[in-house]
DNA sequence: CATTCCCTATACCCATGAGTAGCTGTGTTC
DNA sequence: GAACACAGCTACTCATGGGTATAGGGAATG
């Protein structure tokens, strides 16, 4: 009835049209599956939340374990451009560490993070859930290098490598499940608490013990 | 064909037997749960899985949402056994603290444990929905008052209540993804490993930092 | 102006699995 | 031993949603 502002017109597109109207497809997708859960979003639904209907996503993104895995894949995506940018850092290995792990945090928060952590493997097809995993795996060892640089410069004090990755990972992935992206308290906020409660931990140290109010 | 050494006889059942029945089902039902996801199970592949049909759950179970439910619902009743254990246990706050998150991570590898973590709210029904929640907030809430607990008396150095409550559950909560029951590595062992971590933090101690070789 | 090529909508097929009705066989009870 | 109650099975309905065939319609191209 009404037109509606989006980029969808019946006309041939240039390849920058298509790229867009593919992008806010995904998007739509993802923050449905993110809200509903993927199962329980339809692509008849996200099709129409863009007042377009279903054989638009499957001309544009394919089937849906396609567009699924196409959500994570950005995801994981994101999670390596901030692997990579807390490389480059200056200062120590603890100092690029803890870079890594903020700007993970809020890649988590974001709406194709969510989507990573929220997607478990049985939703993928065989084929997708293989290099999902793989992806997932590079992440890990991205995480897991970061921290024995950090071990490794003496900057920070690690017992067990692939512990203390699953125990990070795992506490900064959580907000995946529980962080309203419209609540009041901002990501970055909510990464640097983090990121200071798994580094600092709650032994309680000198400068703490004497101050015991 | 073969007759299976079930508790499933054509016969009229003792409470008892009726228990072991339900307990039966229970478990097959949370462990293809776990492996393929809920969605991905049907009732008929769970009845199937102990030699009996579809309709032997929603006589002894309910429907699909209940099943799950009920799944979920054991799980957190162990987190709750574990938290009212580790508050009578003798030490400091930090002691009790440490003990009820060791014993989080053992129950979060379990069965029913894995199940409360992997199911997401969206799978239930509004009304289980509303009860699954509510039991969360009260595991949650248990965790928050230990973490306070072993700040008021000093044992542990406590910036954020919530933050670290969050980090910790997420930290704990993730070996549901990761941890294959029958693998190597010992859940305890794990939940012992998780926790040092969690509470010695990585950043660098006195004792820490003269050894580096 | 006609043709062609994309793009989108309509309308459909079909597999899956939740949930149910009713039958049957078996032990229990009077 | 006859009636009964119960547990489990067979066989079904039906809603949902993934995926597709096909038609229409507008812009570029000659």
């Amino acid at each position: 009835m009404t037109a509606a502002p989006s980029p969808f017109r019946s006309t041939r597109s240039t390849p920058e049209e298509r790229e867009e109207k593919r992008a806010a497809l995904l998007l739509a997708a993802v923050r449905m599956f993110n809200e509903r859960g993927f199962h329980a979003t339809s692509l008849e639904d996200v099709a129409a939340s863009l007042g377009v209907t279903k054989p638009v996503i499957y001309h544009h993104l394919g089937n849906k374990d396609q567009v699924l895995f196409e959500c994570v894949r950005i995801g994981l995506a994101e999670l390596q451009v901030a692997a990579a940018h807390a490389a480059k850092e200056p200062g120590t290995g603890f100092d690029r560490l803890k870079s890594f792990l903020r700007r993970y945090a809020e890649v988590i928060m974001g709406d194709f993070g969510r989507c990573v952590i929220r997607t478990s493997d049985e939703a993928l097809s065989a084929d997708a859930r293989r290099k999902f995993r793989a992806l997932k795996r590079e992440i890990d060892q991205a995480l897991r290098a970061m921290i024995e640089a950090a071990a490794a410069d003496g900057s920070a004090a690690v017992k067990d490598v692939r512990t203390t990755a699953f125990a990070f990972a795992g506490a900064l992935n959580w907000p995946a499940r529980w962080h309203q992206p419209d609540g009041p308290v901002s990501a970055s906020l909510i990464a640097t608490e983090l990121v200071d409660v798994l580094c600092g931990g709650i032994e309680p140290r000198e400068r703490f013990r004497t101050t015991a109010r």
